[in-house]
DNA sequence: ACGGCAGGTTAGCAGGCGTTCACATAGCGC
DNA sequence: GCGCTATGTGAACGCCTGCTAACCTGCCGT
């Protein structure tokens, strides 16, 4: 009874750790197994004690951040008294969660390509309602941005947050402070949607 | 004297857009040199006549978008009045490179990681000093931003910009103005450096 | 007319990779 | 104490991939 719930997350998760970290350095197959077997003290095909497949190590790695990234962001979303602090919520959720997790991040931004099929289709359809939270976040309190304007928008603060890993000049706080005032302004300048600039 | 010049960049260059586009898709090493040869009509091993390896493609390939991102950056900066109207077209050169060559950006984005050691010191001398040209552009126009702080901002921007091709749904002209209003925005937000939000 | 070279072809090799196999060993319920 | 399960090991295998080799061919200058 000493410890039942905090000891079991041990090898398994890891792992998935460990992958991740190389995964976001080196690309997907950039990475042996025997790299991820050594960045956690074991050896080589050990790892197949734990998991089906290299593959089987992406695609959980990503299931599990996107529904992460969703759920998170959907209790922002709806914990929210007004949609201006809904979208203040939800930035701040997405810059914790980047700024918590820069490997996982980086590997959800770039490795969507080496997923299995059904993985990929698993991951896609996740990344799209979080999305959708977004957008329509977006639209309550951008009331002028059309829809397909609100996507590219939700997508482009998406790439200036997940930035984050390539700059470390910053510490945390600052760097938090600093990429949600620059995520909200940005989204303030989501209206006027046609028009040339 | 019927074309001397223009007719020249036919194969080379074409090998490389479309070597460009396959890295973009599916990462560096899941794309084989088969998969390259086979876009341009040509088959596997006919493109040691053009380049001397694999990795020779990838470092061209992204030491010349390095060179061309610096140049034209740099000579938008240099030909502006001011340093507002200097930011303002930085950042329009960014966007607009980025949204005529999606797959060319998202290479460079991605890829750094798999370029051969002196390769990837010349492209990263390279963007060094392009985002030199940004922080300083930044820091002109945003006094209150010290320096750290222009330099992480200058990385969500391209974060912002770069983003891009993940997200065809507007059209050329309204994606570039979206994207110019954006960016914009979110750097009149990097001034009061620290402070939590 | 022709020799050479730019550019292409197929076959094959060597190395690296993911995965499996046969085997060791440490903890643990009976 | 004993066998079972969980976990790890090193060797081996088969595939895939980047690259080289040997050979072909049409164009262009002289």
């Amino acid at each position: 009874m000493s410890s039942t719930e905090t000891a079991k997350p041990s090898r398994r998760e890891q792992i998935l750790t460990a992958a991740a970290e190389l995964f976001a350095r080196h690309g997907f197959h950039g990475v042996g197994i025997d790299d991820i077997g050594a960045a956690v003290g074991i050896s080589g095909p050990a790892l197949y004690r734990h998991f089906r497949s290299k593959d089987a190590m992406l695609g959980e790695m990503l299931t599990s951040i996107s529904e992460r990234l969703l759920d998170g962001g959907q209790a922002r979303v709806d914990a929210a008294a007004d949609a201006a602090s809904a979208l203040h919520s939800l930035v701040r959720w997405h810059v914790d969660f980047a700024l918590e997790d820069p490997a996982l991040i980086t590997v959800q931004m770039r490795n969507l390509a080496n997923l299995t099929d059904p993985d990929r289709r698993r991951v896609r359809t996740l990344q799209r309602r979080y999305v959708e939270v977004w957008v329509e976040t977006i639209r309550r309190t951008v009331p002028s941005a059309d829809e397909p304007t609100a996507r590219a928008a939700a997508h482009a603060v998406f790439g200036l947050i997940n930035s984050t890993p390539h700059s470390a000049h910053l510490d945390r706080d600052q760097m938090a402070s600093l990429l949600s005032r620059m995520a909200l302004a940005s989204l303030t300048a989501a209206d006027l949607a046609p028009l040339t600039a």
